[in-house]
DNA sequence: ATGGTCGACTCTCGA
């Protein structure tokens, strides 16, 4: 198996049980090995499971009311669940913000970052800390030599290609000197990031505000949404891509897919 | 111009 093709596929759901009709379709369009889902916004015992294994695709999950939430479905067995992290702060948000697991012997960790709020905001210091800790994390877990993927909603825009006005957002939560030093520390430790190794293109973006008109049209949009590997995997990263999935009639939002794919 | 719109859930919060 290690040396098989893996697809995987990271996405913000802004609700699960809201975009049903727009994951299980694209799923069945896009048979990825993994899709990594974050802001699933329901409790575990209303996760809609059977949704993800009516169309063959075993799903973990760990969520919140109202807020938050992450789950990983897997086309093959899922193994080593972990929810939260491995350290003395862990709390229950960062149980609904963070899960890990192995699929096909390739070790997966879907984050939600804390998104800031705002650079003098508690939440601010929490979103810097949440690196540090995640950084730990992979110390304490992985190990640089072996294939690892972290993927997620990380909430930082890494360089001003990665934002549609950078000059205006220097002082935003997520492109911030320091918030994006925050992620740099913990790619130093061993990560490549897959999309950027393979598209060098500006205006490529995951995430676009809904309270803006025509965003998608008009090219008004972050890089918030990161798919990472160590090197071992990296160097396998063949094809990585942003698919956005039109607003459906009489339903509100575009969708957008960040999906990497690797060979043997 | 410092807005806008979603989604969950009590009505206001978070993004």
């Amino acid at each position: 198996m290690k040396n098989d093709n893996f697809i995987i596929a990271t996405f913000n759901t802004n609700s699960i049980r809201s975009r049903l009709h727009i994951v299980i379709p694209w799923l069945e369009r896009n048979p990825v090995d993994v899709l990594c889902m974050q802001e699933t916004k329901v409790q575990d015992k209303d996760f809609p499971k059977e949704a993800f294994n009516k169309i063959g695709y075993n799903v973990i999950y760990k969520g919140q009311k109202s807020y938050n939430g992450v789950a990983i479905a897997g086309k093959h067995e899922i193994k080593d669940m972990a929810a939260g992290f491995d350290d003395s702060e862990n709390s229950p948000e960062d149980e609904a913000r963070l899960i890990r697991c192995v699929v096909k012997d390739i070790p997966v960790v879907n984050a939600y970052v804390p998104q800031g709020r705002a650079l003098d905001h508690m939440y601010f210091q929490i979103k810097l800390r949440w690196f540090e800790r995640l950084r730990d994390l992979f110390d304490r877990n992985y190990s640089t030599d072996e294939p690892l993927l972290w993927c997620g909603d990380l909430n930082i825009a890494p360089d001003s290609r990665d934002v549609y006005a950078p000059d205006s957002y220097l002082d935003h939560v997520c492109f911030h000197e320091d918030a994006r030093k925050a992620l740099e520390k913990v790619k130093e430790w061993g990560f490549v990031d897959v999309f950027r190794k393979l598209n060098t293109d500006p205006d490529q973006y995951t995430f676009y505000d809904y309270r803006i008109p025509n965003a998608v049209k008009r090219r008004l949009g972050w890089r918030i949404d990161h798919i990472l590997a160590t090197a071992a995997l990296a160097e396998r990263a063949e094809k990585a891509y942003i698919d956005i999935t039109p607003r459906l009639a009489q339903k509100p939002s575009d969708h957008t897919f960040l999906v990497a794919e690797f060979g043997s």
